[in-house]
DNA sequence: TAGAGGATTGAT
DNA sequence: TCAATCCTCTAC
């Protein structure tokens, strides 16, 4: 186990950070039990771009722990339904993040359909409301601190440059045209990422 | 304090 | 294509 250190989340670039974290393992561990997963997609937000909750520096209730320093989650209900994950990069007051939006199954296999309430894994972490269920991960989350006991990211798998795929990110049509940057990375030709 | 809408998903 | 579902944000 090789747990990423506070320096790999304190840069600037959230687009270099997005890149690098295709490969790595996210950890969560609740109730006593494993669940983990490869990350196989990515999305960056910038407080420097409309697509992101925190543009222009607005900071409300909602996304505060943005602002923080970079190495804890940013965690938020979507539609009502959904939880979706953020690891929060940057310094404190430069609002980044990386919404994770894919992982391949590793551990807790068994967990993660209990949770899920199906039979089958097949696609059960390919989408970023469906990995935090997966997972178990809730607003409990939201400004953790990524080197927690219930939470982290560890090394993974080694990629080459020609295995990441960049392209827009997904639905985020009113952001005009920074919903057209490149800021959406996935593994090329891995099954897990989301439709 | 009311009203609109969302970084999604799965069913039709 | 559409509904589920509820919290957040904005405007009044």
């Amino acid at each position: 186990m090789n747990i990423l250190p506070e320096s790999f989340y304190i840069r600037k670039n959230v687009t270099q950070i997005a890149r690098q974290l295709l490969g790595k393992k996210l950890v969560t561990n609740t109730l006593t039990q494993r669940t983990s997963g490869i990350i196989v997609e990515t999305e960056a937000y910038s407080f420097r771009e409309r697509g992101c909750h925190a543009y222009d520096n607005r900071m409300t209730h909602r996304n505060k722990s943005m602002f923080e320093k970079g190495g804890v989650a940013y965690v938020y209900l979507c539609y009502g339904i959904h939880h979706l994950f953020n690891v929060v990069t940057n310094q404190p007051g430069m609002a980044d993040a990386v919404l994770i939006r894919a992982l391949e199954p590793m551990e807790g296999l068994e967990w993660m359909k209990e949770r899920t309430k199906t039979n089958s894994i097949k696609r059960i972490t390919s989408g970023p409301g469906k990995l935090t269920k997966a997972l178990g991960i809730d607003r409990t989350f939201n400004g953790k601190d990524l080197n927690s006991s219930e939470v982290w990211i560890e090394e993974g798998i080694k990629l080459l440059p020609r295995q990441i795929l960049a392209s827009e990110r997904i639905g985020i049509d009113y952001a005009g045209e920074d919903a057209l940057l490149p800021w959406r990375f996935s593994i090329k030709d891995n099954i897990w990422v989301s439709k």
